[in-house]
RNA sequence: GCCCGAGUGGCGGAAUUGGUAUACGCGCAGCACUUAAAAUGCUGUGACCUAAACAGUCGUGCCGGUUCGACCCCGGCCUCGGGCACCA
């Protein structure tokens, strides 16, 4: 019998116990080539901005902490990492305001952070922390971007980019809201600068055949194909006679060729630098001066100007006219286009704006008028006025024609892609060092691996220069150097790089975290690690939000391929990530994403210290699918205070029997198999209403000490300082973190009577108890059935035409 | 426009993937304890019909289909959420 310990629950007093506890004995450290299997649990790393952490991440970190807790306990070697992705806009932002270093304020939220996610019960591993500010850490994203130079896969380019007139700098994609700086809400345009580029094109192929080796759930593998964006087509050559040139254009349908009655050129296009004009001259300064929104919201009226130009069709021989519009992108395929206004929609625009011809070349099954709208269907309909390829479906003649390019050498099959290449400049103060400098001499050289990392200089002022420079730009104790080649004077590269490179390489990080303290400078982190490295990866479970399912998962996929080609990572494992999870999103209560300007925003810490962590936890388990959106409802809240407190009050009662309770026994094991195979399925939900039910059955009876102890363990992952508190006033030793998982008993959890239901005609009429024996008797149960009063009612008089009967679950009289 | 995802009580959501729809929780109502309230415990709770119980009818966004039987599968829509978008 346990003792008795009538106080009330206090989670105040509870939780910081066993909290300090935990960090004092390190029961969660992940241990290097265990002989257990590993199992790596990770989720995105946090932020430390000045907000500290939120709602959100307690709610993913919990989501993630279940599972390693759960597989701790099923005798896994769980690592289970945090870390801090620590550079970026924020903390510059700050700065700039208040003239505080990014180090010093970003030092102060990590350690806000940290202390809220103690204060959540994660079983996380803190010695393995990580943070990539640290130049420790950095050296090597640094050293990742000397691996791409080297392989040509990182040069510098003239790119356009969007600029912020305001601020002086070019801003990423992801800095940009609504066509407005984030930062300081001016409208961008676009610039063109040199920039350092990074060739994730070169992969987009192997971004998309590697799928097949992760476990990714669909809509990211989705969105991972759809942002790469590959399509097959051909690229046709179209000939210019005077001046004598050519154009190059791509096309997925080569089959309209002879419907091709104009062609379009980009306005940033080689060909167009040449034309005098004054009319296409003013068209492209225009077309300059748009920002990437008016660009490509303007897309009801399009605009263009002839370039003057003629271009021979290579299937009619015909001369066609060239022009020049800002719908075509210089980005994408060849930066031109043949024009095909009866079969593609934006074409036909443009052909009804500027009057130009309409050739259809496939008949469509129907009735069409090609006066209103092109047809674009490619299984249907029927090719016409196409001597080489008449007569037959669209989709056949695309390949009939791209033979017949072939052969006459006007052609040939060809692949785009919408993916980019990555743009990896910023200028921004607040980030890595790009360690490359120029040197008068031999111009371009990058910094020596040895003389790594670039550390970040301090600076005065955080803004950037006039002349839309780093911050970096002014420190010129920094800036000039010596070239590492020819001892001459040089200059430091002085943008640093996007947030994006630190996370791109941070699940590498975790399993190297000691490593990374002590290396020497000629060491390798990665290429004396590979057996680590080998045992920790894949990613097992990668639990993140969707707002990273394209980009981060895609550069970091990108980074471990490229790692993995030049034998930095073990070549045995093709995927950095095995599972991807994603997690929902946790609304205010009025129903609204969570925002400061709303006053809608839940802060965790406020709900821990009401309710306590486990409670809360509990509760963002509880309150829906793991990756639903979910609308934050204090009632239900307490409900799950409440269940703790009904679990605090069994055990504090003395209602302990001797001997088990059948009836509490099959739904002890029914719910050990339940709450094990919900949590491996990520149905957390569905694993604590499990729970619930399981103790409103053991609040009606006298339960076994066994059951009880039972009842702790599979509560652990869910609520781990209320158990550890109870396992302990069981009498059991510390902790209760480091037991098995219960097993359950196959024949304790069937049940020894069916209900039966019986339907006539698919409609429930009745239902009778059944011993769990007998179900398998088709006749009996049918016996049975008939007897029941209100089927005789139904029956009577009605001929049974058919029986189905489904063992243990319902008979059905079709009459 | 394209690609995902979702529509179930007053609310959050369950449902062994074709087999008794609404588990669990919240809310609400009643009762017990209390001088009272809070807390706690117990009971009830899809709608309609009925004085009530029984019985019955309806019921998973809408219309139709397949099936002995459909929240689940098929066809056609509607609404909401998220992402991408002049990508040739």
């Amino acid at each position: 019998m346990a003792e008795k310990f009538p106080e009330k629950y206090n989670h105040r007093e509870v939780e910081p116990k066993w909290e300090k506890k935990w960090e004092e004995s390190g029961i969660y450290k992940a241990i290097d080539f265990d002989e257990k299997p590993k199992k790596y649990i990770l989720f995105e790393f946090p932020y430390p901005s000045g907000e500290r952490l939120h709602l959100g991440h307690a709610f993913s970190f919990t989501g993630t902490d279940i599972l390693a807790r759960f597989y701790r306990m099923k005798g896994f070697n769980v690592l289970c990492p945090i870390g801090w992705d620590a550079f970026g806009l924020p903390a510059e932002n700050y700065a700039i305001k208040t003239g505080i270093n990014p180090a010093i304020a970003t030092a102060e939220n990590i350690i806000n952070s940290q202390k809220q996610a103690k204060r959540w019960g994660l079983s996380v591993d803190w010695n393995r922390e990580i943070s990539t500010t640290d130049p420790q850490y950095y050296k090597w994203t640094q050293w990742i971007f000397l691996q791409w130079y080297k392989k040509g896969l990182a040069e510098k380019k003239e790119m356009p980019i969007n600029w912020c007139p305001a601020c002086k700098i070019g801003l990423a994609n992801e800095e940009v809201i609504g066509g407005n700086c984030e930062r300081c809400g001016a409208e961008v345009s676009r610039r063109t600068i040199k920039q350092w580029v990074v060739k994730i094109t070169a992969y987009a192929d192997r971004l998309i055949e590697g799928l097949k080796n992760t476990d990714f759930i669909e809509k990211v593998k989705a969105s991972q194909i759809n942002w790469i964006g590959r399509s097959e087509g051909a690229e046709i050559k179209f000939e210019i006679r005077n001046p004598k040139s050519e154009i190059v254009v791509f096309t997925t349908r080569p089959d309209t060729l002879y419907g091709a009655t104009f062609m379009v050129l980009s306005p940033e296009h080689e060909l167009v630098k040449n034309i005098r004009d004054e009319k296409v001259k003013k068209y492209i300064e225009t077309a300059r001066k748009k920002s990437d929104l008016e660009r490509t919201e303007l897309n009801k009226e399009k605009t263009g100007v002839f370039s003057g130009l003629y271009a021979i069709n290579p299937a009619t021989g015909e001369e066609i006219p060239v022009w020049i519009s800002d719908f075509v992108l210089s980005s994408y395929g060849t930066g031109a286009i043949m024009a095909v206004p009866a079969h593609d929609q934006r074409d036909f625009a443009f052909a009804k704006k500027f009057g130009l011809p309409i050739v259809p070349v496939i008949v469509p099954e129907g009735k069409w008028n090609f006066d209103e709208k092109a047809y674009t269907e490619v299984n249907e309909g029927m090719t016409v006025n196409s001597p080489e390829w008449e007569g037959i479906k669209p989709s056949e003649a695309i390949k009939k024609a791209l033979e017949w390019m072939e052969k006459k050498a006007i052609g040939r099959k060809s692949v785009s892609y919408h993916l980019r290449d990555w743009i990896f400049s910023r200028q921004h103060y607040w980030g890595e060092p790009i360690p490359i400098v120029y040197c008068e001499k031999c111009g371009e050289v990058p910094v020596p691996e040895d003389q790594l990392p670039v550390e970040l200089p301090e600076v005065e002022k955080y803004k950037p220069t006039d002349s839309g420079e780093s911050p970096l730009a002014s420190v010129s104790d920094w800036v000039n150097t010596k070239c590492s080649k020819c001892g001459g004077p040089a200059k430091r590269e002085t943008d640093t790089m996007p947030n994006w490179a630190g996370s791109d390489w941070y699940y590498l990080a975790y399993p190297l975290a000691d490593k990374l303290e002590v290396q020497s400078s000629q060491g390798n982190l990665f290429l004396d690690n590979l057996e680590l490295l080998k045992y920790w990866l894949p990613v097992d479970i990668y639990l993140g939000g969707d707002e990273h399912n394209t980009l981060h998962l895609l550069y970091s996929r990108f980074t471990y391929l490229f790692l993995r080609d030049i034998g930095a990572v073990p070549q045995e494992i093709p995927e950095p990530y095995y599972k991807r999870l994603s997690h929902g999103v946790i609304l205010g209560k009025d129903g609204q994403r969570m925002s400061k300007s709303r006053g809608n925003v839940i802060n965790p810490d406020e709900a821990v210290e009401a309710f306590g962590a486990d409670s809360l936890r509990m509760y963002l388990l509880f309150m829906g699918p793991f990756d639903y959106t979910m609308v934050w409802n204090q009632e239900n809240l307490e409900g799950c205070f409440r269940f703790l407190k009904r679990v605090w009050n069994l055990f504090t009662g003395s209602n302990q029997s001797e001997v088990d309770d059948q009836i509490l026994l099959r739904k002890l094991n029914q719910t050990i198999k339940k709450v094990g195979e919900d949590i491996e399925e990520i149905k957390f939900n569905t694993a604590v209403a499990a729970l619930m039910e399981l103790l409103n059955e053991m609040c009606n009876v006298e339960c076994t000490i066994k059951t009880l102890k039972t009842f702790l363990l599979l509560l652990a992952p869910f609520a781990p300082h209320l158990t550890e508190e109870l396992w302990e006033k069981l009498g059991n030793k510390f902790s209760i973190h480091q037991q098995s998982w219960p097993e359950y008993n196959p024949e304790l959890i069937a049940e020894e009577v069916a209900v039966i239901a019986i339907q006539i005609n698919g409609k429930l009429r009745g239902t009778t108890e059944v011993q769990s024996a007998k179900i398998r008797d088709q006749k009996e149960i049918e016996r049975i059935a008939k007897e029941n009063d209100k089927v005789k009612k139904y029956l009577k008089g009605q001929e049974i035409k058919r029986i189905v009967y489904v063992p243990g679950r319902l008979i059905n009289f079709v009459v």
